[in-house]
DNA sequence: TTGACAGGCAAGTAACTACTTGCCTATGGT
DNA sequence: ACCATAGGCAAGTAGTTACTTGCCTGTCAA
């Protein structure tokens, strides 16, 4: 899971679904290129979605030929919960 | 930042300093290797706190020939802020 | 002042990861 | 039935990253 928020597309991938839930792949892929000007070809992005599923970021479910995703952000509570954030114990610049 | 946290070595030496802060490096070496099981050199160890240093997420000052680290975890909150957690639209396992 | 201790620098290596390329399967519209 | 569409599989490649090795610098105590 820290390892699927690691790469920068990704984490594009992850505000694509969260300001619009529920997409196909080619969906993915189409607004990927135009909005956030990625030019990832449809398996890199396949690929990026299967991480992402695997760390329970994503889950997808078949709908005839089409596969839709969406996001789950629930993982990402670990990282508040393992490290609470909170000031340092010194100032530091 | 993203990718400081995708190292298991690293969330374990961030471990380690939120349980006991301000060490150095000789201290961290030897905190990891016996309580958590590492068996991680010097170097290596030095190299993660320098990449946790350029994530914003360690701190260090110099005291004499001691170099103490400081945690900070307030970087971790973007991730909370930009992707909020809330469960996913539809039930899934 | 000399030696032990804390840490730094830099090149090399091995493993991993993102991405591409080419081909294949399956579903649905006409 | 047929073809276009949505997606999957797998091997290969280039770039990244974690780690090691060897040597060097600076600080303090005796």
């Amino acid at each position: 899971m820290f390892k699927a928020v690691a790469d920068e597309t990704r984490r594009i991938i992850l505000d694509e679904l969260l300001e619009r839930d529920e997409q196909t792949l080619f969906e993915l892929c189409t607004r990927l290129t135009m909005k956030h000007g990625l030019s990832s070809t449809r398996q890199a992005v396949s690929q990026h979605l299967e991480v992402l599923e695997d760390a329970g970021l994503v889950h997808s479910e078949r709908h005839g030929r089409y596969k839709i995703h969406t996001i789950d952000t629930r993982p990402l509570a670990q990282i508040a919960e393992r490290w609470p954030v909170r000031p340092p114990r010194e100032d530091m610049p």
